[in-house]
Formats: structure tokens, C-alpha cells, sequence
DNA sequence: AAAGATATTGGACCTTAGTCCATCAGACTT
DNA sequence: AAGTCTGATGGACTAAGGTCCAATATCTTT
């Protein structure tokens, strides 16, 4: 099954690697989207399906694995597929355990890069798929008040409205507005989906791609 | 900081390989117990304080590779540092995306694999301890009866009692029992605090070691 | 057949949670 | 100065959760 609307950027120095993965990819089915630097990559890469980067290690300028870097401190991170003319271990260990997809050295097989990017590709619209409903979390957490959130934080540990408004030296009543409310603009309609939620919240968009 | 109490395990059928790996760990402040083949390592191995496994890839008989495979479905699992006389990228990329600490070849580093020992025993600790959570976890959900099981498993999705006893075709008072009981075996006061338990529960020995 | 675990239910009662309506005060904006 | 947002409360109720005591029905095990 051949993922929907998907896009593939290469970036790789060489101009007829660009070419060749080009015409590959492309024979493939995928959209490509190819360029000679790291810098032109980072300056416009948005794409809003599901996309993955095929990325050379060695390029004068930002190199492959620094790229990754970035993209990894960034929420940018999309799934990597490394080649490289000169590859040791060591660097594939260290791009590996950073999670990219796979290392291939030049000149490798056309199915290993084509199984690597559909592996890519589907890590991809997983990790977009939790994306949204974590930002739809995060969307509706800073919908709440200061006050609201800090009595969410108490809710979500199982604490009773009385404790809650001990610790905050406010009457229970109050407490119980703030929940409500809470309950409210979290759109859940019970403390189990709550703490359900507020779990989840605490994913970093890095690790969303495995 | 040294781990406290640790064992590294080393599989290698080169009798100097051993020797001087025995000594080298020693010399950093680890037990070592060395192994010349996969075989004898299942057989014996276990090891109540943190453990890592440093592993020669090739190897008559069942291979480094397949070895971890066989550690891996099993719950035996520890970090695992490949050490290898001729290794290529394929195989390390295999390796590594299944949870290898580190892939090196010989002649390697005494620092590098010290930094991997430490690497491996840092993720085994961590993962001793969620694993000793986990094993509470699903001693107290299997001190449930099938009914009280079911009732939770209702519970943890916010369902009222009446809901649940209308799904079960039981009267509300008997899910109320139920529930109780529930609470009482798995030692928490709240729904919260149950969900947050079950939670965990999905949690595979496997992914415990990142 | 007796014992024990499991499942079910009722009654009585108390505690919590949640909601509708209404009020009041301080901070910030226009 | 008027309007808006946020936070804090009270009254009055309804609904839901939880507990203690007690009873009954199966089913399995000894």
C-alpha cells in the first residue's frame, strides 16, 4: 500500500545523486523535492503530508549529521535516511541511536533505499498522526486559566475537592467552578479521560517518531 | 559514579578476547563473568543487581545477532554492547535499531567500552527499577477475579457505575462492590490514581531498555 | 457433602461531585 | 469611566460514589 500524498526531500551535494534518487523515488510513486545544501533544506522544507529526508552524512557547510541535530532540537524532526560514499560504524551507531531510519552506503540497492523510505514514511504519518492530538491537548490546556490548571494539576492525582481547596486555602465551592470548568474546555466528562489526556501532554514531539 | 553491585556478562569464543575484557572491567569495578558460546550464556546468567551483555557478533554455533534476538522476546532482556572483529553497516544498523548499546570493532577502545559498560548499566538500572514497578502491577491485577477485572476495565474509560451495570445487565449496587473491591486490591484511592496504574500496565519488558 | 471463592443484590446512610443562579472584587483594556 | 476577564463564594439541589451489614446462588475444590 503506498502512503498518500507523501513527499520526499533529498539533500546531497552531488548533483547526480540528486538526479538518479529523483528519478527513483519518483518511479516509486512519491512527490521529491530535492536540495544541494542543508541551509536550502531548513529554509523551506514545509509540506503538509507525510514526508521523510533521504540525507547525504558528508556536504561542505552543515553536514548530514549535524543537520539532524537540528532537526531533532527543532519539532521540524521528520524521519532520516542516511547515504553516505564513506560511512564508518561509529557514525552509524551515532545516527542510528538518534533515530534515523537507516544508513546506507553509495552505492547502495534500490530496494534497500526504497524499503528504507517507506519504513520512513510510515514512521512519518504516525508521528503526525500523535502530533495533532497532542497539539489539540496543548491547544486546550493553554485555554485555561492559571488558576484552572493548577487545580487540574491537583484533579489529575486524585485528590478530593475539600483536600484541594485545603491546600489552596480557598472554599470547596471554588474549586469545584474551577473543575467544572476545567472539565469543560478539556472536553472530557470524566477524570479517568482527564488523567488520560494530561498523560499524554508530557510527550516531547521528539520521541513521537520511535 | 559507579553502579552498585554489577555484572557484565561477556560472550566471546576468542579465549584472549575474554581474557583481557575480564581484566579490563574488573580494573573499571565490575563483576565479570565470561562466556565461550551463546548457549552457555542462557543457560546461566541470571543476575539479581544491573547486568549488561558485551557480545562478539560472530560466533560458531548461535550468533551475536541471534542472540539478541533470542534475549529480546524473551524477558531476560539487558543492554547489549557488540563488539566484532569484522563488521559492516548493515549489520550495525541492525543492531543498534534493535536496542544495542553500542556496536565496536577490534581492536577497540578501552574507553569506548567502558563508556558503552556505563551506558548499558545506567539503562539496565532504570530499567530494574520500571520492570519491579511493573511486576507489582500485574501481581495486583491478577489478584482480580474476571469480573472485577472486567469492572475495571470499564472504570478506567470514566463510564459511571450505572453504565456499567446497564453493559453488564447486573444492578448498580453490585458494580459498586465491584469497584470497591477493585480499588482495595490494586492500593488506590482514587480513579486517577487507577488510571494512571493500568496505564502502565500496556507496558512491554522489551521497551523498558529505551 | 462441606468448604471456599465468586457473583449478585438490597437497605440504610454518608460523602463527593456537579450544576444553575447570583454576587462581588481586583486587574487590565479600551 | 465602562467593559471584560479572572477568581472567589453562597444557596439549593440532584446525581453519583462509597461503605457497612446481610443474604443468596453458583461453581469448584477438597
Amino acid at each position: 500500500m503506498t502512503v498518500e500524498n507523501a513527499m520526499v526531500f533529498v539533500v546531497d551535494d552531488d548533483l547526480s545523486v540528486r538526479k538518479s534518487l529523483d528519478r527513483l523515488i519518483r518511479s516509486a510513486g512519491f512527490a521529491v523535492e530535492t536540495f544541494a545544501a542543508a541551509n536550502a533544506f531548513l529554509e523551506r522544507h514545509s509540506h503538509k503530508g507525510p514526508s521523510c529526508l533521504i540525507l547525504d552524512v558528508k556536504m561542505p557547510g552543515v553536514s548530514g549529521l549535524e543537520l539532524q541535530e537540528k532537526l531533532l532540537s527543532q519539532e521540524y524532526a521528520m524521519p532520516i535516511i542516511f547515504i553516505t560514499g564513506h560511512g564508518d560504524i561509529p557514525m552509524t551507531v551515532k545516527a542510528i541511536k538518534k533515530g534515523a531510519v537507516n544508513f546506507l552506503s553509495k552505492p547502495f540497492d534500490d530496494t534497500d533505499l526504497l524499503d528504507a523510505v517507506h519504513e520512513a514514511l510510515q514512521r512519518d504519518t504516525k508521528a503526525r498522526t500523535i502530533r495533532e492530538k497532542l497539539e489539540k491537548i496543548h491547544r486546550c490546556l493553554e485555554s485555561l486559566t492559571p488558576r484552572e490548571y493548577e487545580i487540574l494539576t491537583y484533579v489529575i492525582t486524585g485528590m478530593l475537592n475539600k483536600q484541594i481547596a485545603y491546600t489552596l486555602k480557598i472554599s470547596e465551592k471554588t474549586v469545584k467552578v474551577h473543575r467544572g470548568r476545567v472539565m469543560q474546555k478539556m472536553s472530557v466528562g470524566s477524570v479517568a479521560e482527564l488523567v488520560r489526556l494530561t498523560e499524554q501532554a508530557h510527550i516531547k514531539p521528539a520521541e513521537v517518531l520511535l
